[in-house]
RNA sequence: CGCGGGGUGGAGCAGUCUGGUAGCUCGUUGGGCUCAUAACCCAAAGGUCGCAGGUUCAAAUCCUGCCCCCGCAACCA
């Protein structure tokens, strides 16, 4: 039997579950439930990854152990198993022994192959937290963007992987339009490897809470190496006898080994994975599946925005069902796709209750009158369903295949659109009156729950409870356990069917959006539903903002806060954000630069006065030395400058 | 020349790799039907497929150049 192994990311704890888990869950599960219908043993992994600094750090805020921590969130995760109808096979945690073992053994082959030495990694570091940051993870002034204290330049041994050594086998993987998927990430991922692979550090000194490094004492696993194992350790890699024996089935010897991943983390997937399997000598992934991400009402989905989309009133509201329709059949598989509530209700009217549900309706109400509760008596085998059949299940085996789950559902209710025509064709109601029982109504009532049927059975591995109540519904309760099931003539004769009760109710759009009023513009609001409990998710998560002590009265004043007048101002070349002022402060002239161009002008600002930090320490901003601070109310990300509610001398004190 | 995505009837999108009558959903208009979840069926209106060149018998699709929008990154000291 052929294996089908495929797996999601495994997801940072440090966040609860979002739309783009459940996502890319919900494809793996699609993809897991559609090829064990094909017949091919299938191993389905999803998981967390827990390690960390930022898992570390919130631990600690909250006073309890890392673990514990991770504990909730994945609590959470295994509730949307059942939640979601999600069927994975395995679910692996970073912290478990399984996968420190595989990633004890997989460092082993790596540094067995001579790809491992160790080197100074230098950069900004936070003797508080002991961590380096980059650049951009500073506040301004070089501080600590936890402790906001300064940072200071050092130097920390790490061990380095060397992963420019696998550029030129990278590429020759990159030759088979398998490797990574859809072609223009591939594109994406070859060209980043063209421009050449520099080593990089595979881990890190004084971090606490990970998987020491085999072999370099104080040394500890770093992230990525430690996450991307994962899809081996689960495996068994690492372990012996028994224990290793999924790993030699579905990887060392499998069929296929599919990686699912949203186009952010492409790059550790499909080059630093690659690598580390290569140097391991252990066989690479076949495809690396990456797919496109969810926006919120066409913006971007971030937490500070606070648009993220949480599946639970989702759920709630529609079911997991509805959700995981919509998810397949509204996003291309590759691209971004736009997430509202209008676009969720629309779907779910017109193709949920309109197209499926009043379809299995209409056809069970005429089959139990005509036929005493049961299905028709006899069926013919020549008709024009049979030919529409014949042709759109072909189509949505290959788009299953190709993970085109949108083409294989429009296939589909191609085939539920036909079959309404065929029914409005023949008006079986009026036979009923006309003729009763006959050959001729059995005949057609018998071919409109056939054709559900079909449909119903390929909507398995996307709605997997739905399609069964619609199986049940329309006379075929079995759970079909092969895609034979797609082959026309599967309903049986005579058999009772329960009355019809609506399996997708529609729902009432404007009830549900709050006010009726149509607005020509949608306004970017977050779902709501009568049954919400927002409260308690936050809760669950709760980032501990920690309380921030009272300062004395001369620490202010350690601040120094000048009125100055603008003298001058120009935007900084090629920059969006930035404008270069000149500011009196009465006793010198200062330049300065502030981030303020997306509200203000140049122009508008000469001649106004602002509020200066003047005794900050100098900083660079795109080449351009900025000698102190505008003070600014920031609102929803704008700048709203502060000016003295009179004119003032310029260089006068602020306190 | 920083990276990427996109520009297709009123809205949202597919189709572009592998050129060959421009398609889907929603909406609009008219009609039909009354079995069904105010559903279903038919018909119609509505598109210079961002712009300009080029290749070709044939271009939304391939090539070249340009314009516009949206993310990301670099910059909010």
């Amino acid at each position: 039997m052929r294996t089908f192994y495929v797996t999601t990311p495994i997801y940072y704890v440090n966040d609860l579950p979002h739309i783009g888990h459940i996502y890319t869950t919900t494809v793996g599960d699609a993809l897991a439930r559609f090829h064990r219908l094909a017949g091919r043993d299938v191993h389905f992994l999803t998981g967390t990854d827990e390690h960390g600094q930022k898992i570390e750090r919130a631990a600690k805020e909250e006073g309890v152990a890392p673990l514990a921590l991770a504990d909730r969130v994945v609590a959470r995760y295994r509730e949307l198993r059942d939640q979601m109808g999600f069927s994975y096979d395995d679910f692996v945690r970073t912290t478990e022994e399984r996968h420190r073992l595989g990633v004890e053994e997989i460092i082993r082959r790596m540094e067995a192959r001579g790809d491992l030495y160790t080197a100074t990694h230098e950069g900004w570091y936070c003797t508080a937290c002991e961590t380096f940051y980059t650049e951009k993870e500073l506040q301004p002034g070089n501080l600590c963007p936890v402790h906001e204290t300064p940072v200071e330049w050092k130097s920390e041994d790490n061990v380095f992987f060397r992963l420019s050594r696998y550029q030129q086998p990278l590429l020759d993987w990159y030759r088979s339009p398998e490797s990574v998927r859809p072609a223009s990430r591939l594109n994406e991922v070859r060209s980043f490897v063209e421009s050449g692979l520099r080593d990089i550090s595979i881990s890190r000194a004084n971090l606490e809470w990970g998987i020491p490094f085999p072999g370099r004492p104080g040394q500890t696993v770093y992230v990525w190496l430690d996450a991307l194992t994962n899809y081996v350790s689960a495996l068994g890699f690492g372990r012996e006898g028994e224990a290793a024996v999924p790993y030699e089935r579905y990887w060392e010897h499998g069929d296929s080994r599919i990686h699912l991943v949203g186009k952010d983390i492409l790059r550790f997937h499909a080059v630093y994975w690659p690598a580390f399997l290569l140097s391991a000598g252990l066989p690479l992934p076949t495809t690396v599946w990456a797919h496109g991400w969810w926006l919120r009402d066409g913006r971007k989905v971030s937490k500070s925005a606070g648009n993220v989309v949480r599946p639970d009133e989702l759920i709630q509201s529609f079911g997991s069902d509805a959700l995981r329709y919509f998810l397949l059949r509204e996003m291309v598989f590759g691209q971004d796709a736009s997430f509202s509530d209008e676009a969720f209700i629309d779907r779910y009217n017109s193709d949920l209750a309109n197209d499926l549900g009043n379809t299995v309706s209409r056809v069970v109400t005429l089959s139990r009158r005509a036929f005493d509760g049961k299905t028709p008596p006899e069926h013919c085998i020549d008709n024009p369903l049979i030919d529409v059949a014949g042709r759109v299940v072909p189509e949505y085996l290959v788009a299953m295949e190709e993970l085109s789950f949108s083409r294989a559902l429009e296939a589909l209710w191609r085939l539920l659109a036909e079959a309404n025509q065929y029914l409005v064709e023949r008006a079986p109601w009026n036979l009923i009156k006309s003729e009763g029982s006959s050959q001729k109504l059995s005949r057609i009532l018998w071919n409109g729950l056939e054709a559900v049927r079909i449909v119903a059975t390929g909507l398995l591995p996307i709605m997997p409870r739905a399609a069964a109540e619609v199986l049940a519904a329309v006379g075929s309760p079995e759970l079909p356990t092969s895609l034979n099931a797609l082959a026309w003539g599967g309903t049986p004769n005579n058999r009772e069917i329960p009355e019809a009760r609506p399996i997708f109710p529609r729902i009432d759009k404007a009830a549900y959006l709050g006010d009726a009023e149509p607005m020509p513009e949608k306004p970017a609001r977050p779902a709501k539903s009568p049954k919400t409990t927002s409260g308690k998710e936050k809760a669950v998560a709760s980032e501990a903002k920690e309380a921030k002590p009272l300062i004395a009265i001369d620490k202010f004043f350690e601040t120094e806060l000048k009125v100055a007048t603008v003298l001058a101002a120009e935007p900084v070349p090629k920059s969006s954000k930035l404008l270069k002022l000149s500011l009196d402060l009465g006793d010198e002239t200062r330049t300065v630069v502030a981030g303020i161009a997306a509200k203000y002008s140049a122009e508008e600002l000469v001649g106004k006065q602002v509020v200066v930090v003047a005794n900050l320490q100098p900083a660079k901003l795109m080449g351009v030395e900025s000698q102190g601070m505008v003070l600014a109310a920031s609102q929803d990300g704008q700048p709203i400058l502060l000016h003295p509610a009179q004119p003032v001398p310029p260089g006068t004190r602020v306190k």
